[in-house]
DNA sequence: CAACAAATTATTGTTGACAATATACTAAAA
DNA sequence: TTTTAGTATATTGTCAACAATAATTTGTTG
């Protein structure tokens, strides 16, 4: 509102961008997608306390979108509620991802026999390609290399299925998940050999179009994975900077 | 408030109660439950607008927690949101049914084999009294008794599993499947027997422990349900009383 | 100094008012 | 009669103020 008319042109242009961008979405909207990024990137870490009126002001909207944003992302698993207190970025235990990881293995299962079934040459050549810098990656055991290949296989193979429903129930889960994997993810340097032979078979049954090979793979990989996780967390942590429940102010 | 005092003591305890239920849930919770029920009962039909501050009339409280519930609920899948316009009840259209049938077969997959590995004796003979009472329909081809045995089954079963995670994720999709079921459960009672064949084979597998084989029934179970669900909605509908969208007012 | 109580502050829960948009209605013209 | 433009009404989106509850600080007492 400060601004001179100097960047006239630009401000305005800006200025109908926002237009635009509010007649599709609401700020509830907006609001709840700024939120699921900071906490699905981590830049805001499971347990911290979302004040309100903090993020209304820096986001420049007032409470109500705010809380309407709250509901939706408590709806999917981001964040709990506590009534009178606030709400909090969603704290995982290991329990409850253990429960996560099953459920996972089944809709990867699923993933695997649609995918196997309707996949598209050009999306096979993606996942090919991706398991070719997988390989890459784990021969330097680069960590923070297979991270985001991983990410992209499953994506790819979740679109390959075909399925939206699937796909929308599969991404929720999955971003719950990561809540709980992201601080062991450096750690796991180990699995990664394990794990790019899982995908390279994968994309074999997926290419062959052997559905029920192809489901079965998928499933076991999501419970290997789980195990990997299991083991890596029975050895002592690497770095742990402070885990206190970190909370605003 | 325009209450004498002759039933001062009912009032009180009843405000008291009322009190009690506040203390543990938020206005929104409330009335978030009040409308999947509405939802999930069929008494507010597929397709209906929800009328903000009618809704918020009805249950005496303002429209901010009314617009809070509806964010819980569309994120749910219960109704869908147009800015500007308002919320409505879900249509389920027959290509996302088929779709969320594949969800829900890969979970009942899933349910079907921890079952086996879980159930307790109790749970077990829950199972086969209700697929004895399931005969009983059958043989009678009662589908207004079979309906909520076959939605007993399932929860059972879905207990049984012992996983939390999973019968959340379930429940939504069950949740979503029966807007879009309702109308034809009428005209289905052709497949009861069938439907009953199947139930008493999980049983049999749960039973025996054979969680491969249990896990691979349940999810061919719901693929032969939807198959079923598709034949019948290829043959003339027996009473459609107007399907007309159903406005307010 | 520690522990408890009271008062103060901060935060959430709820409401009603106002603004923006869409819908319904009315009247004029083809 | 149908179409269309303009106007009025209804409904949603957003905000700011108030109420209720929880967290914090301060003060007091043993």
């Amino acid at each position: 509102m400060s601004r001179t008319k100097f960047a006239q042109t630009a401000v305005t242009n800006a200025h109908d961008a926002a237009i635009d961008v509010l007649r599709e979405h609401s700020l509830t909207t907006l609001v709840q997608r700024e939120l699921e990024r900071q906490i699905v990137s981590g830049e805001l870490e499971a347990g911290t306390k979302l004040n309100e009126a903090e993020i209304a002001g820096e986001l420049r909207v007032s409470r109500g979108p705010v809380r309407e944003a709250f509901r939706a992302l408590d709806q999917s698993g981001l964040v709990r509620t506590e009534k009178n207190r606030g709400v909090f970025v969603r704290q995982v235990s290991l329990e409850e991802a253990y429960e996560i990881y099953e459920v996972r293995a089944a809709l990867d299962g699923l993933i695997g026999r649609l995918a196997a079934q309707r996949i598209e040459p050009a999306q096979l050549q993606r996942l090919r390609d991706i398991v070719k810098r997988m390989h890459a990656a784990s021969r330097a055991l680069d960590a923070a290399a297979y991270f985001p290949l991983n990410i992209e296989f499953h994506e790819v193979l979740g679109e390959a299925a075909g399925n939206q429903a699937l796909l929308q129930n599969y991404q929720r889960i999955v971003n719950e998940l990561n809540l709980y994997r992201r601080e062991v993810i450096a750690r796991s340097a180990e699995s990664i050999p394990a794990s790019t032979k899982d995908h390279e078979a994968i994309v074999n049954a997926v290419a062959k179009g052997d559905a029920e090979l192809a489901g079965r793979l998928l499933f076991e990989h999501v419970l290997n994975g789980r195990e990997r996780l299991h083991r890596v967390l029975q050895s002592p942590p690497v770095q742990r900077p402070r885990v206190a429940r970190k909370v605003t102010t």
